[in-house]
DNA sequence: TGTATCAGACCGACCGGTTGGTCTTAATCT
DNA sequence: AGATTAAGACCAACCGGTCGGTCTGATACA
């Protein structure tokens, strides 16, 4: 791993924890053991480099969320999945993220402070909550979920308490509390199903 | 109102907009019109200020998310009303917290840089998600919600929502935006009671 | 009533330390 | 040799907090 990787690997460790502000460029000098020339040798600036975690925060995050996706074909046993990945992948297996969600840390915190840098983490949080929708909608078209089914109104319900569990997870860190968390919008989508 | 409530009223505005250690104590005397005199005056250190701030806030948060409750009997519809008061009162009338719930934003920036002080918010949560599981019970006491329903469930559900919802509402401030979320959640709840 | 006294509210220069960022220098590559 | 990489001294700005000092209004005394 080069210095560059190493930097934003460990920047994205910091940042979950302490946040992008909160995070000082010493702070990630010592965790990764350089220097400042070091630093400005592959980045312009701090904000530069914010946008290289963004990148690999992104990715971290498919990868985790969306393993094993396409290999289930019925749209709702896609969202199950994709809640189980969030709990067990995601947040629990923090290896990447320790302090928890890292784009919820950094949206909280840059929101009023640093608009332009959150608006980036937003457009995230807007395709997850579109790939939501599409699944619900795709299953009412299988006739896996009631035709009837408000599926904005599901959409939000899951979306919301996503977030609302990546916030109870990072605050007290319990894998027992996100276990409940999620098992209770698992079990609001099987819910759904058999109310068909 | 005292220079030291209106110290105390300033932090409060700016702490839901940029966290504690986001907010520097000039910003707190250029927003009272002060000096480090009359802050020291009143104020032992920033972390006595957050401590006081605390309490308004939670004051507050009582007062704006309680309000007519007590006048309602059923325990369902109290918690619809709470929906409602965090909806219009609590979040979009925003005066008092401009920059959302400062619950959340002061939780998520303190979680791993002041546990101590995280550890005071926690408590706030804690009492939330208490008194909805406490209001379904009752719900099921009185035959308003079906005797089977798993109470913890809807509460995860309720509970994690509302945090979902205040973390979209901080992103976007948009009363819109959040009148979906929580009109997802009453209709939630409301789908509870009819299906007794 | 007029004056001396004093407590506390408030001001702002100043402190040591840290921030993000620059730049010179030296080592290590091809 | 020439280019890339990294080290760290240095900078101005800012951080939370301290401290000597001023101003004001209430009290005590005559």
């Amino acid at each position: 791993m080069s210095l560059k990787e190493k930097i934003i690997h460990e920047s994205l460790r910091l940042f979950s924890l302490k946040g992008f502000l909160g995070t000082s460029l010493q702070d990630i000098l010592s965790a990764t053991g350089t220097s400042k020339g070091g630093f400005y040798n592959h980045f312009r600036s701090k904000e530069d480099l914010f946008y290289s975690v963004l990148d690999e925060a992104r990715q971290t995050w498919r990868t985790k969320n969306l393993a094993g996706l396409d290999a289930i074909d019925d749209p709702v046993g896609k969202i199950i999945k994709l809640l189980q990945n969030f709990r067990d992948q995601y947040l629990v297996d923090s290896v990447d993220f320790p302090g928890g969600c890292v784009f919820i840390t950094l949206s909280v915190e840059l929101n009023d402070q640093r608009p332009h840098l959150s608006q980036e983490i937003t457009k995230g949080f807007v395709g997850l909550k579109n790939m939501i929708h599409k699944l619900l909608d795709q299953g009412k078209e299988t006739g896996e979920l009631n035709i009837n089914l408000d599926s904005s109104v599901a959409t939000e319900i899951l979306f919301a308490g996503m977030l609302g569990a990546s916030v109870i997870f990072g605050v007290d860190k319990s894998a027992d509390s996100l276990e409940q968390s999620i098992n209770a919008l698992t079990s609001y989508v099987t819910g759904l199903k058999e109310s068909v």
